[in-house]
DNA sequence: CCTCTCATGTAAGACGTTACATGATTCA
DNA sequence: TGAATCATGTAACGTCTTACATGAGAGG
């Protein structure tokens, strides 16, 4: 259910054959989304097939022929009935370093304070990318521009908490060691 | 790989059966994450089939067994190798509400304010049942703590920009009414 | 010379969700 | 009377990921 609606999405600015919706999807909501080929394809031929999408086949000397897609008027009123929808259910957050962060009283104190630089580290990383892509996102609608907001927002309270976290857990084991060392 | 970690975490703390175990996750990782009885029944045997767990059953009457689990050394280990690991992937995060967000330049402005509108209540009422649960936290150890603030942190952070974007989204309607006025 | 980009696709398996079946007890 | 809680489990069905196969051309 979740490729479906954003592949209509995209083909409302421009027809595009599979390859270039798996990197515009990479592109856009890349970071939190991840899609790939294995999606994309069976639901192409599907959506056509269900006369969501039409094509035009490009051919091609030296590499698979191009399958242009375009959205058909079935295809538009669908995407719209779903746009229009009141969202099915909340935000789902499934984060492998966050699932081990709350086990982390029962593993070393070092070994997780490795891990907590390292995810600083990281998301350190993405905020640069996002404000390097902040000027291509300021061209586009206001929705896409929020949206880009948004992603710099969660990045920061992410960043933020890290180094707050990182703080407490060395406290933490200042107040042990002295009380270790008063004994 | 998902619900296993948490079944062997939860088990450090407490012996637990099924039903609570589901409970537990709801209660703790929940607002975030969802699980099923058709994922945690399945993977107590085959857990236990590995010896990572052991079964003690309790006769009931009127009902179904008890399965009594708990966690054996060979659990123990794998938790522990696993918890030190660094994290695989990033956040992964979907949320059919900014999947439709990103799209709302293609439908009707009035309904899509009515979704951000009730995204904002969604929030609110989420921030209320957090903030009330915090008292509960506050007696676990620092990465509990921690992460039920990061659940704050989010939400307050989700609001914030919920609210803000609203209101640019208004204003970029009032300022369309006025150019056509201007006619 | 090697890696990246372009371009399509399939198959197997892991993972997740929904719905069903059973059935007593407790609470409104 | 009806719903919720307790308690286990399975079957069918979706979705997602990983790995494979093919193969030319561009750029470092």
């Amino acid at each position: 259910m979740g490729v479906k609606y954003a592949i209509l999405g995209l083909l409302h600015y421009t027809d595009m054959h599979g390859y270039q919706i798996k990197k515009h999807i990479e592109h856009n909501f890349g970071h939190m989304w991840t899609v790939n080929y294995g999606q994309i394809y069976p639901n192409l031929k599907k959506m056509e097939g269900e006369g969501l999408l039409r094509t035009r086949e490009v051919a091609q000397q030296g590499r698979p022929n191009k399958k242009r897609y375009s959205i058909t008027d079935k295809g538009r009123k669908e995407f719209r009935a779903w746009l229009e929808k009141t969202p099915e259910r909340g935000m789902l957050l499934r984060d492998p370093f966050l699932m081990r962060f709350v086990f982390f009283g029962f593993g070393d104190k070092e070994r997780s304070l490795a891990i907590i630089e390292d995810q600083i580290r990281q998301y350190d990383l993405q905020h640069a990318k996002r404000v390097k892509n902040l000027a291509r996102w300021q061209k586009q609608d206001v929705y896409v521009r929020l949206i880009a907001q948004l992603g710099l927002d969660l990045n920061e309270a992410m960043l933020n908490w890290l180094k707050k976290a990182r703080q407490e857990i060395m406290q933490e084991q200042e107040t042990r060691e002295l009380v270790s060392a008063a004994r």
